[in-house]
DNA sequence: GCTATAAATGCTCAATGTGAGCATATGTGG
DNA sequence: CCACATATGCTCACATTGAGCATTTATAGC
């Protein structure tokens, strides 16, 4: 899965006409394959890729011939790139991700979608459970999972959401045809299990550029502060408060002027920004923290 | 690699006298990788494993006998357990993981191995590289990998400290046999790979263990909070402050009581808790936070 | 019973971080 | 000169976090 950001929003580069990601054999050259991936990838788009990582190893029985001795190994990964390039060899096209997801966006709507049509769905399924005990777990699933009942909604839990709309037979994926078939739910299928994947590289970008600057991946070289916080935004699917963002980036470092302004959107010109590279050297990003103590 | 806690001690599961990682070829039975790997580790242990997960799938050239035209796909996973049980099939045993890394515990020594040994031998092999700028990135991961010059221990870098000290050849694991050879670094090597995929899952623990409740997973049915305490110093290597650890559990929710005492110890009684399993239910655990905006 | 020891518990405080909102400044296009 | 669209500065209440002080309640040994 390779991800990009262009006027505000996230893209996925997809083939097959948007119902396929990327994929291919890998080749038996010499190096590791997390660099012979990142040459075929670079070749297929024409931009280099900024930032690679796993995503999950399926291993499980064949999935598309009817052979039942041998298993087929899936490695799907999470790759950043710049800009949307054009692809040579096929036609692949940069699709934004909310097309498959379009409840993954609160931005503008809000959540109606979620409220006026997904989470009615779900809670009919939910009723549908045999016993008390189920129902109950379903109801709080729906509750947990699209932020309902006092819940906050959380952004990161993209894939629990979608496989909760998989389960429930809301997406023509799942097998289990059910209303889905009458009038789907809002969200474009994809091959496979692909829509899945997705969901889970969604899932694990959101939370990572909470801790590690890989947002920087998907900008150009120089940006304006709204920019950024609107490729945050549209990665997050949520708005953010801008002076408190741009707070929490002054005290961060992460980034320096380069003394040039843009005046491209009206408004009064914005300084223009780029990514202290040297920050990645300077810290190590990683997690929260454990209550510490210098001596017990 | 297979993980639990006894005597406040975190060890893994280690077979051909603490060399190897235990490992498998993998069944092509029925069920996912995940359910018949389950499977495997809990006949060779006689122990339920509570929670798995994948680490890092590598696929690269074959790394065993002379054949290029292969890949080897190794799927490592981590597996978290309850009792250190004993093994059936053969002879494995679990060990300290502080046996393979004595420099990640800092619960007593404070680091006086990193201080006394480690980084001085660092600051050699820093001062041998060719170029200026490489000297000056090598002197800066140091401080940053093993909290020097300012920056802050960080116990999640297990898996950096490691490749910093393999790439300086302080390991016997690494074919450039400098220093090494003469008077190793304390730390027994493993085969293969098999310390780096330790380093790891030591990494990927001690990050979970702070916004997931994975804990209970290593803990007794029952436990005192003292027991609990001393369960996550032994996983992140660190002491921490009593009061404030309890006091985040109880804002957490995530235990409650049992109503009964322990008096092993010899102090005053403490008691006895269980973990709320419910609360995986009622809560979705992820990271962080953004500075997020109702409206803009 | 008295005392040393080992924990468990209760509480306070300062420093920092976070969510929200008010007010003002500085451009462009008409 | 005005409407607009942004950029920018600043404040404030509240929650979180790191640290430490003070008590309480038990066991073990004398």
């Amino acid at each position: 899965m390779l991800a990009a950001v262009s006027d505000d929003e996230p893209r996925v580069l997809t083939i097959n006409d948007g119902r396929s990601l990327p994929s291919g054999p890998f080749g038996s050259g010499d190096r590791s394959l997390q660099s012979s991936l990142r040459t075929w990838v670079e070749r297929q788009t024409n931009h280099p890729v900024g930032y690679m990582e796993q995503l999950y190893t399926f291993a499980d029985r064949d999935r598309t011939d009817g052979n039942t001795d041998r298993r087929i190994i899936s490695i799907s990964y999470l790759g950043l790139t710049r800009e949307a390039g054009a692809s040579r060899r096929y036609a692949a096209t940069w699709r934004s991700w909310y097309r498959y997801f379009p409840w993954e966006d609160l931005r503008q709507s809000d959540g109606k979608l979620i409220e006026k049509l997904i989470v009615p769905r779900l809670r009919g399924w939910a009723r549908q459970a045999v016993d008390k005990a189920t129902q109950a777990e379903r109801a709080q699933r729906i509750d947990v999972v699209f932020g309902q009942g006092g819940h906050p909604w959380n952004a990161e839990l993209s894939l629990q959401r979608y496989e909760l709309l998989y389960e429930a037979g809301q997406v023509p994926e799942a097998l289990t045809k059910s209303a889905a078939e009458a009038t789907p739910i809002p969200g474009e299928p994809m091959l496979h299990d692909h829509r899945r994947i997705l969901a889970t590289g969604v899932a694990r970008l959101r939370a990572k550029i909470k801790y590690r600057p890989v947002i920087f991946e998907l900008m150009p070289e120089t940006f304006t502060l709204l920019q950024l916080q609107q490729a945050v935004e549209g990665l997050s699917g949520q708005l953010l408060h801008k002076q408190n963002f741009r707070r929490s980036l002054e005290q961060q470092d992460l980034i320096e002027e380069t003394g040039e302004m843009s005046s491209e959107t009206g408004g009064r010109p914005a300084r223009l920004f780029r990514f202290r590279k040297q920050i990645v050297l300077e810290r190590a990003f990683t997690g929260t923290k454990l209550p510490l103590a210098r001596t017990r």
